[in-house]
DNA sequence: GCAAAATATTAAATAATTAGAATATTCATA
DNA sequence: TATGAATATTCTAATTATTTAATATTTTGC
């Protein structure tokens, strides 16, 4: 196998980080945060989406260990965990040249 | 938002390929083919998989606009058709380094 | 300690994916 | 044109993901 390119074992679990990735609203949240570090509120509002909805997302991507969150009174920050993700995502982005 | 960061109407179609690479198998045939063309079969025992699944695997990453075939007897050989898949899968090795 | 705001969790219903088996197609060669 | 090898398609059962709604937790300020 060619060096760099990832055997099988290895595939699974990246595999396991583009599903994360694969959903429309979790994709645009992580965008969100590449931008800035937001609250679930914030977040809310910039998808148009449910609270619980944003809440799951989050929680999802940060048990994948794509975002962190931390606690500043009754809000909480989330933000990208993975340095490599906006890469990861301006790579993506070359694919689809639509 | 951070120049180059997809607004949410583009993270649904950037969304959809990462659903399409978020397979296991998907995803390390395309890992396969980064190395070099190769025809369903080589592919299959690479894959340790049986036939009709690696075949509807590719047709799907074909439909997708990732791969690409070409009929040569009665093989077919599959490529990436997409130049800058190369790239993302190393950006996304970088992701795991577990 | 109580009420309100922000966030998280759970459960049930629905929808989407995947695997597996069976069958069909395509092409080369006899 | 019949046969075998390689690949593709179709269908269905099983699994997994998503949505929606209801409820729970955490924290602040009173």
């Amino acid at each position: 196998m060619k060096k760099g390119m990832p055997e099988r074992r290895r595939c699974a679990r990246l595999a396991s980080i583009f599903k994360t990735l694969s959903h429309p609203q979790r994709l645009y949240l992580l965008c969100c945060l590449c931008e800035k570090e937001s609250t679930v509120g914030e977040l809310g509002k910039a998808c148009g989406a449910a609270q619980p909805v944003i809440s799951q997302h989050l929680t999802r991507m940060r048990l994948e260990g794509i975002v962190e969150s931390r606690r500043a009174g009754n809000h909480v920050h989330y933000s990208i965990a993975d340095p490599h993700i906006p890469a990861l995502i301006r790579s993506m982005e070359k694919i689809s040249h639509e």
